[in-house]
DNA sequence: TGTTTATTTGGCTATAATGCCAAATAGCAT
DNA sequence: ATGCTATTTGGCATTATAGCCAAATAAACA
């Protein structure tokens, strides 16, 4: 595997590893239905708002969010509608795992 | 965030976790084309064997790739073709990321 | 200015992931 | 059985991630 190839992967490994978190896919889906603030989050998955914060730090870092200051609340959102293609697809893999123990079980 | 709930995205991210690494993204793209052996994909990615074994069980109890032994060559597939798709979302991420940054150059 | 509210960041500990070597295991052939 | 090839696993050191508390920062407003 030459370098660029290599960097290539680094990169997509990148996202997929910010998104590799259970907290960070349910911000991930509530973002998806509208813009959040950080307390607001934190209160929905019983956090640290400060555990929260970084979450969403990880998030926009990989460029799956964006932030947006009003007043002393900030408030984010999905910089990439698209993300949300990634619960089908991990469904997918679910469903067939599912399958899959069931098949083992006959 | 009641028990079921956390318990299904911790479910989710184990999967996205077990892609996310830039050896086993190597892998399934890989494998998507044809099963491989161990020692080529070791070839390919020019690791210790023993690595490239350890990504494949991974990638194994995630259930995203099947193993079948042939031999002394255990052989590798992809359990779930529609894991290509992470790629083309990644991609989606990665290209609205390039566009974030050409527009902060103007 | 001082206060309140919202968020971020430093520092720390605990846990998990990575990767290599060496040893163990499994299958095939002599 | 012995040797040969392919793979897996134990053990270990290194690095990365997660989460909390407390302190720092930022904005609004009295």
């Amino acid at each position: 595997m030459d370098d660029l190839t290599r960097r290539q992967y680094e990169a997509r490994a990148r996202i997929l590893k910010a998104l590799a978190h259970p907290s960070r896919l349910f911000i991930v889906d509530r973002l998806s239905a509208k813009p959040h603030c950080v307390q607001d989050l934190a209160g929905m998955i019983e956090a640290d708002i400060s555990t929260v914060s970084r979450h969403l730090s990880v998030l926009r870092n990989a460029g799956i969010v964006k932030d947006q200051k009003e007043g002393t609340k900030v408030f984010y959102r999905l910089s990439v509608p698209c993300v949300l293609n990634f619960f089908s697809c991990v469904e997918s893999v679910m469903e067939s795992n599912a399958k899959e123990q069931a098949g083992l079980l006959e």
